[in-house]
Formats: structure tokens, C-alpha cells, sequence
DNA sequence: ATTATGTTATATTATGGGTATAACAAAGGA
DNA sequence: TCCTTTGTTATACCCATAATATAACATAAT
């Protein structure tokens, strides 16, 4: 029916956790702005069909991204992107990922430039078209 | 013996592995200068009684310390704090972390210059009495 | 000798991830 | 009206991992 603009892609070997590999995939397309706020999302059953894995598993993933704020889960649309803009909580679970990150890397020299570029680096693959 | 320079508290209710927990809190503790270069860490059979928990839980815990480079297994001294200094690998692990995280917060409309701010309140408290 | 260190082995329990069916209500299309 | 598709819920099962519980071993310090 639609064409789906996310590809997704499973892989098996990681030690990831299947629907956490989904989350972060759709995450990174909405930051890198290849799927978009009113966009669709393919259906739990499509989803699970194309990429080889339990519907159960899309269902999870889709969830927790309803949790988190990144989509609407529609019974007759299915699920769309739709960003709530809770800045205080995401800033909050980022400081406590950033501590242990940070914590790795400082005690490794690395340094707060070397800190700064990483994450300008990262930002510039992600504004591409915005602002 | 020898006081225990780290305060280790597990929280038995986190959904944060315990042996990830030991991990982490040595690693701030070596980044907020608690603990040196050089200092030995409690032996496993000592660091599980004081905190409640199984020898194996603490053992896997140094283990993968060790496996990252930030403690050397001594079968007289027991684990020392000893810091290898492979940046390429550290930054390699800081980039794929730092991507689906600042994904998350760019969604959010978190801005660079907000990131850059959080970066540097974190380095702040680390590099106390260093540099 | 005794003690304490890391290390290894085995076994058990509990939890979470993933899968497999199945069924339901709600909405849309033919 | 009938059929399809949507999310949603429930149940059951398998498997990997986390955590525990003992036990034993070689090594080194006291």
C-alpha cells in the first residue's frame, strides 16, 4: 500500500535487544529527518513480516516509543510519529547517560574538546535540511 | 584491612544490571579522583559481603573492568586501578552511544549549545583537583 | 601451616527477550 | 453487510542471561 521510508533492519547477532535495535532506528530516522512528525509508521504485522521478526516484538518497541513520547498509537492509522516536547525529562535521562559516558571517557584523557567535536560531528549529520 | 576508599550501594530495585552497577560506580570514582591510579579495589569475596551479593556477581564485574582497561587482576594485590590508554577504542564506544542519545534529544528540539552546557556541567564535576 | 587472593566448575532459580497462536473491538473499504 | 486491517490482550513456550549457592584449585603473603 505505502511505501515504507524506514528501513529497518534486524540484526540477530547483536546484543541488543531486537526492539531496542528498532527504537533507535527510528529515532536516528526522525532526528535525521527521513521520517517526519505526522508521518506513518508500518503496522506491527507489516513491520514484523518485512524485517523476519514476532509482532510482539514490534508491538514492544512501538510501546515504549508511545512511553517516550515519539509516536501516537492509532487503532485505524496505526502508529504515527508525534514528538511531545518534554525537554526536562529527555535532558534528565541524557545527564544520567552522559555521566557514565563521560566518566568512561575522562578517565580515559579524553578530553572536553575532544567531547565537543564528537557531538558537533554528530549534530551536523542530524540538522541536514533544518534551521 | 584497608578502608574502602569506594562506597559501593546496589540498588536491588534498579532494572540496571547489579554487576553494570559495580562497573559504573568504580568508573566515576576513578573519574571524580576517589580512586587512583595504583589503589586496589576490595577483593571480590570482601566487596560481596559489604554489599549484599554474590562473589561471582563482583568477579564478572572486574572481569569486564578488566576486559575494558581500567583495572589490572593481581592474584597477590587482588584489582588495582590501572588505566590503559586506548582513546580510538573509547571514542569508537562514545560515538555509537553518543548517536541514538543525541537522536533522542534532537527530536526533543534539545539544542547543540544545551548538550555542550550538559557536557561541560558533568566535566566540571569530574576534573576536581586535576589539571 | 594458615590465610587470602583470583580462578574455575557445576548447579539452581528468576527474569526478560523472543516466538507462536489465538482472539477481541474498532474502523475502513468493497 | 462482509471482509480486511488496525491496535490490543492473553496464554504458553523456549532460551539466554543475571544472580545465587557451593565447592574446589593454585598461588602468594603472613
Amino acid at each position: 500500500m505505502k511505501s515504507d521510508k524506514v528501513l529497518i533492519e534486524v540484526d540477530f547477532n547483536s546484543d541488543e535487544a531486537i526492539y531496542v535495535q528498532l527504537q533507535n532506528q527510528i529515532i536516528v530516522g526522525i532526528a535525521m529527518d527521513t521520517i517526519r512528525e505526522g508521518d506513518a509508521l508500518p503496522s506491527v504485522r507489516r513491520l514484523a513480516e518485512t524485517a523476519g521478526i514476532n509482532m510482539h516484538t514490534v508491538n514492544k518497541a512501538y510501546t515504549v516509543l508511545k512511553q517516550e513520547g515519539f509516536i501516537r498509537l492509532d487503532k485505524r492509522k496505526g502508529a504515527v510519529i508525534a514528538l511531545d516536547m518534554d525537554k526536562a525529562r529527555t535532558l534528565l535521562q541524557m545527564r544520567e547517560q552522559m555521566r557514565v559516558l563521560l566518566a568512561k571517557g575522562c578517565c580515559k584523557n579524553i578530553s572536553r574538546e575532544e567531547v565537543h567535536a564528537l557531538v558537533d560531528e554528530i549534530f551536523d549529520e542530524y540538522r541536514k535540511g533544518k534551521v
